[in-house]
DNA sequence: GCCAACGTTGGC
DNA sequence: GCCAACGTTGGC
């Protein structure tokens, strides 16, 4: 079981567009990055995410579970471009901001604060158990 | 709106 | 296979 990060700006696709999907989730396509497509053809299915809004948000909205394994990306004709499906687990009490995370030493290296640029990444167990306390969800 | 960082593309 | 040019992303 691992955890990732899902990152999305808020204005295409959004924490509500997410939870509007329900149980049937959604493909998390349109990714056009290597490293992005190679962290999702790790992901299992019941592997937890965050789900983080860029741009004028930036911040951790809430928790996503992994329901389907990579497949082609559905939005491409191009075989190099795969994608998971995610759906929306629950919210979180607090939203978690980049400010908060880049002010805790602990998460200090935290992809999202090493590449912020990167669309999919990994999240250690230590970095996911900090960040939902601070989300005041219960680990 | 600007700028820095990064990834991708294409010419050689 | 290398490297310069270009485009995109995201934080400020």
């Amino acid at each position: 079981m691992r955890y990732w990060l899902f990152k999305s700006e808020p204005s295409t696709w959004g924490w509500d567009d997410q939870l509007a999907k329900g149980e049937s989730g959604e493909e998390w396509n349109g990714v056009r990055n290597y490293q992005a497509r190679n962290f999702m053809r790790e992901m299992e299915v019941g592997d937890l995410g965050f789900f983080y809004h860029s741009q004028d948000e930036k911040a951790v909205v809430g928790i996503v579970e992994v329901i389907n394994p990579a497949h082609p990306d559905s939005t491409t004709d191009d075989p190099r471009w795969e994608c998971v499906d995610i759906k929306a687990v629950k919210p979180v009490k607090t939203p978690v901001t980049l400010e908060q995370i880049k002010g805790d030493p602990r998460l200090a290296e935290m992809v999202l604060v090493r590449n912020s640029r990167l669309s999919v990444q990994p999240v250690t167990a230590e970095e996911w158990a900090i960040v939902c306390g601070l989300a005041g969800l219960g680990v």
